[in-house]
DNA sequence: CCAAAAGTGTTCCGAATACACCCATGG
DNA sequence: CCATGGGTGTATTCGGAACACTTTTGG
């Protein structure tokens, strides 16, 4: 039988972009019966391992019981294990109350998640939280998703990263609205489109956008076959 | 009074340039006695965490009783923790008849760090191994070891590392066959000139190389303050 | 005077930037 | 017909890549 191990957990920083704001996922507190402490403090999701579970795994169990979604797109970016690192102690006396497990030092792996948002279907006491403007969570948990936010800049340069975060149909508009969410800069729109539309990998369909006063944008889809097989001609993202 | 936690791990992946050639020190593993399973396998330094200790303090730690020195670059670069990562079977015997601990799963933060050969003091049992011939490590030891070169290669393109390989006094000769060597391509001497010489912290000495039968090369310093004040303004390391 | 590596400039090309107007739709 | 955002082209600048010869020293 698997039993948890008491000593290394993994926390996830999900991201999802709902038109024009890049949000981060969180989750209220259990409140502890009779207990002052208790507040509304928010946290991450997050699990601590089981004993022959992968790290990887581990991080995808949080997030389908959190969201219902299997194949997400997850990133191990950081480990956090000061040894007090489980301060202030109203939040370490919540985690052992409420856990029930004899916590002593926890090291946890930081992964970085991106979803549609569309597509989840979330559970009680989730909130999508603007990243601009994240509350005091418990622990570390403020640092950790500032680094996970680094993480995400550094790496949309790079990677395809956001079609994980737009719905599957979208608008090159959607596509520059989002990077410039992440990036906290503006982009011009003439240069952008020159850049992105030559790539293989973006297709057009047939179909437009509906139901907006104005001219409807041309919708398009990522193709990862393509992808995969163009990645290296393809001078890539450098936005 | 600390004691060690056998749940988390560091290993230090620790390279080091002498004259052309990136290397990798490397341990040799200690022969247990009377059993054949000992054999000459090499191993990267590391050590379990204590208790109370920082991730990042017991990565210096190790560092600190393998090489004698304080102060080294050191970077957290990856986590290693499948639940089955103690294979072959033969390195998790020598694991625990050597360290007379129950080591039962380990999850091990890799470091990369980056060391001047000068000026390490080595103590018995360690051998600077070439990265591109590494030979058969223990456990998952080759594949941490694949990852340092890959960050080393992704990171030393946007930060300063390659000072801290570098003796005190280099020549830009010295510094091209760094970035030769850790890239694996060669690099045209007149473009890199052209590039990191304007660099406003990189600074000639008086002196020359001697004993050369050659034209003897300009030495170069580099200066941390001047590199903290025009980070900003410079375009960097993009080579 | 010979061998060996240091040091130096110019041209060309592709990518990044800056910038302003017409188009299609819903109301 | 008007308001709204979609969509397009050109000129300029900057950085990266390619490329060969002269200089200084030791032996």
């Amino acid at each position: 039988m698997a039993t948890l191990n008491p000593h290394v957990s993994v926390d996830c920083v999900i991201f999802g972009f709902d038109s024009n704001k890049l949000k981060v996922l969180l989750i209220e507190r259990e409140k502890i019966a009779n207990n002052e402490l208790s507040g509304h403090k928010l946290k991450l999701p997050g699990n601590l391992i089981l004993d022959n579970e992968e790290l990887d795994d581990s991080a995808y169990r949080t997030l389908k019981e959190l969201t219902g979604l299997d194949n997400i797109f997850l990133k191990q970016f950081e480990v956090f294990g000061s040894p007090n690192r489980l301060s202030p102690i109203e939040d370490l006396i919540w985690l052992k109350t409420s856990s029930n497990i004899a916590v002593d030092r926890v090291v946890t792996i930081a992964y970085y998640s991106l979803i549609k948002l569309q597509d989840s279907n979330l559970t009680d006491k989730t909130i999508w939280h603007p990243v601009d403007n994240v509350p005091e969570l418990v622990f570390d948990h403020n640092t950790i998703v500032k680094k996970a936010l680094e993480a995400l800049q550094r790496e949309i340069r790079t990677e395809p990263l956001c079609f994980e975060l737009l719905p599957k149909k979208f608008t090159i508009r959607q596509m520059q609205n989002l990077y410039e969410a992440i990036l906290g800069e503006n982009l011009d729109n003439r240069n952008f489109r020159k850049k992105i539309m030559p790539l293989k990998f973006l297709i057009p369909l047939e179909e437009k956008e509906r139901g907006v006063s104005h001219k409807p944008a041309q919708l398009y889809k990522f193709d990862r076959k393509l992808y995969a097989r163009h990645r290296k001609e393809i001078s890539g993202f450098n936005l």
